[in-house]
DNA sequence: TGACGATAGTTCGGCCACGAACTATAATTA
DNA sequence: TAATTATAGTTCGTGGCCGAACTATCGTCA
């Protein structure tokens, strides 16, 4: 029921795919192999980090299992986009860390954050968008309190 | 990418899985199995029809691509919610129809719908929404240009 | 009628995403 | 210190989703 397909979720979900589907032209317009739009959290999370961080702080931030974050983070660096790196300290513990490819994403993720931004928002006058964020914002509040009250 | 994590389309996709989120539960509290919110598309539009349609109308109608829809026909057929029937003229072309089982989700699927709805807008004014409508409308618009030119 | 191209579905491999079970390593507590 | 519990990651099975390749059938056209 992904739907609701008329009204306003469906609404919600088209968009969200059109973002997506932008998103893929254009890492494939600057031949970024093996980037995915899932991947746009954990990069920009690790663009943050300047030592490896553990998998469990990836998870936390990601809003994603971390049976979900294994598999990307693997696939990142299947990629060579990213190393993992146990930790000495704590035998359960790895660390992930960007490698030089990984930290070359950086100048590409930022213009095209930017590009999707000013396609998606075109002309749209600052006020509009202002009522628009609120507006959503609204909306995700009484989703959340109607999910776990609230909460996270 | 598919954040731009902070801004508009982080907080549609976020939106969107809140939706699906709840939708989740709803189905569960409902002890309604083997259905996922994806399959929504796919019951609105063989509630809409009386007699068997092709997957091919399916697959028009549900903006998925073909094997994908093959796999969540597959998925409904195996829980018992829909029928496959080979065609005799055409020996391309499979029907799928609705069960009694599949039939006796429907009542579920509006009061659903209808409580997603009434959830998510919440005490929002009729106001409000037509301007969210409309703001949204603007930027499915213009990622769409951006996309294909403006088709489909 | 026979070859060729279009059309309908399925299959396969690759990803994300989830939950449950499992492993291995701490940390805690009796 | 031994047993128990908690924590970090991985693995596995299910499913959506895609694209590409494949099969089978239908239409068309020579």
């Amino acid at each position: 029921m992904d739907s609701s397909l008329q009204g306003i979720i469906g609404q919600i979900a088209r968009l969200r795919e059109l973002a997506n589907e932008w998103l893929g032209r254009e890492l494939e317009r600057r031949a970024i192999e093996g980037i995915q739009p899932a991947h746009g959290t954990v990069l920009a999370f690790l663009f943050k980090q300047q030592s490896p961080v553990p998998i469990k702080e990836i998870v936390d931030q990601v809003r994603r299992v971390k049976s979900t974050v294994t598999g990307m983070v693997n696939t990142l660096e299947r990629h060579g986009y990213v190393r993992k790196i146990p930790s000495d300290d704590d035998g359960r513990v790895v660390y992930v860390e960007l490698t030089e490819k990984g930290c070359a994403l950086r100048a590409d993720f930022d213009e095209i954050s930017e590009r999707l931004l000013s396609t998606v928002y075109g002309e749209m006058s600052g006020k509009d968008r202002e009522s628009l964020a609120r507006l959503l914002c609204q909306l995700e509040k009484n989703l959340r309190v109607s999910c776990h009250g609230g909460r996270a």
